[in-house]
DNA sequence: TAATAAGGGTTGAGACGTCAACGAGGCTTG
DNA sequence: CAAGCCTCGTTGACGTCTCAACCCTTATTA
């Protein structure tokens, strides 16, 4: 193989500045929000919603990590400030020591209701109202496809029926 | 307007969630990387990348900080970081006190040089090389739309009266 | 020229994430 | 049943980011 290094072309670079910057924008965005409005952060936020979607507000913390994107040092440290906060509690998973479960608590429930409504609007303005249909389907699959390069399974709602649709 | 919340579609659910995954474990991917082989994080390499690419390896501190899409404060104190390992240094505005230009050093220059082969190799590797090349100036077309919808300027202002001036 | 306004930049404290080391439970060999 | 191992999960130290208060320089106003 060559020393020259693979530089991105031209027009690859005029597609990859805009998206770089919204890598950065969007998240720093949707965190603002959330941090004000309701004060937890998106990745706390996942966790809650992720939860309240489960049957019986229930996952265990490694499939927790894995549903909300994060490291599962992270998602501990998170549960213990979400339990300190009594909207989420750890039980040791009956049957399997080695597992642990995360619940919602009903507080932690009464929070996802709370701040998904505003969570919701402020993706809708900041992402899914900017872009026609199409380009929001193209951005989902394109996404889609980059995961699944990785080995990233993405978890798709199978019952959409279950109220507040918190994943926003 | 109704106090209804306006719940995302489950059309809309099934772009949105794997594109949220896509925004947590990109960036995640492209900071271990440097992290690993340069020993910079990815706002670091951006700050380098930018002043290795303006006119005199000079940025003033907050057109930096637009281009790097980070708050002032955050690149105050990474340029602080910077400077004491010799990749960039401080200079006041020549002419105007109240600005402030950071300067990219020589060692600056070859940390830039080192690193960027690797990093676009990454980038390449996670996300340009596998897409379609119509996706991917699809994936650029759509964040700048995103961008522009929030007033954000991809580029930098070509406006000399912000470069670095000898004499006024 | 003095007082004030306005904006760029810095600073410190507190919150958070990462990393590596560790602990604990259960499975698999002998 | 004992020893090792594997995986899940926790912990604490350290580095970094955020937020708000602050300083400094220039422009404005009288």
């Amino acid at each position: 193989m060559s020393n020259e290094p693979n530089w991105l072309t031209p027009e690859q670079q005029v597609a990859w500045r805009p998206f770089i910057a919204l890598l950065f924008r969007l998240p720093a965005a949707i965190e603002a929000q959330l941090q004000k409005d309701a004060g937890i952060s998106h990745f706390e936020y996942l966790v809650l919603a992720n939860l309240s979607e489960a049957p019986g507000w229930t996952l265990r913390m490694s499939d927790l990590a894995a549903l909300a994107s994060g490291s599962l040092s992270r998602l501990s440290h998170v549960v213990s400030r979400l339990e300190t906060r009594g909207l989420v509690r750890r039980e040791t998973c009956p049957g399997d020591g080695r597992y642990i479960n995360a619940v919602l608590t009903q507080d932690g429930w009464a929070k996802v209701v709370a701040t998904a409504p505003g969570h919701v609007a402020t993706v809708r303005s900041l992402l899914v109202d900017v872009l026609t249909p199409e380009e929001f389907r193209a951005l989902g699959a394109i996404s889609e496809h980059i995961l699944r390069e990785q080995g990233v399974k993405t978890f798709i709602p199978n019952d959409p029926s279950r109220l507040p649709q918190t994943s926003a």
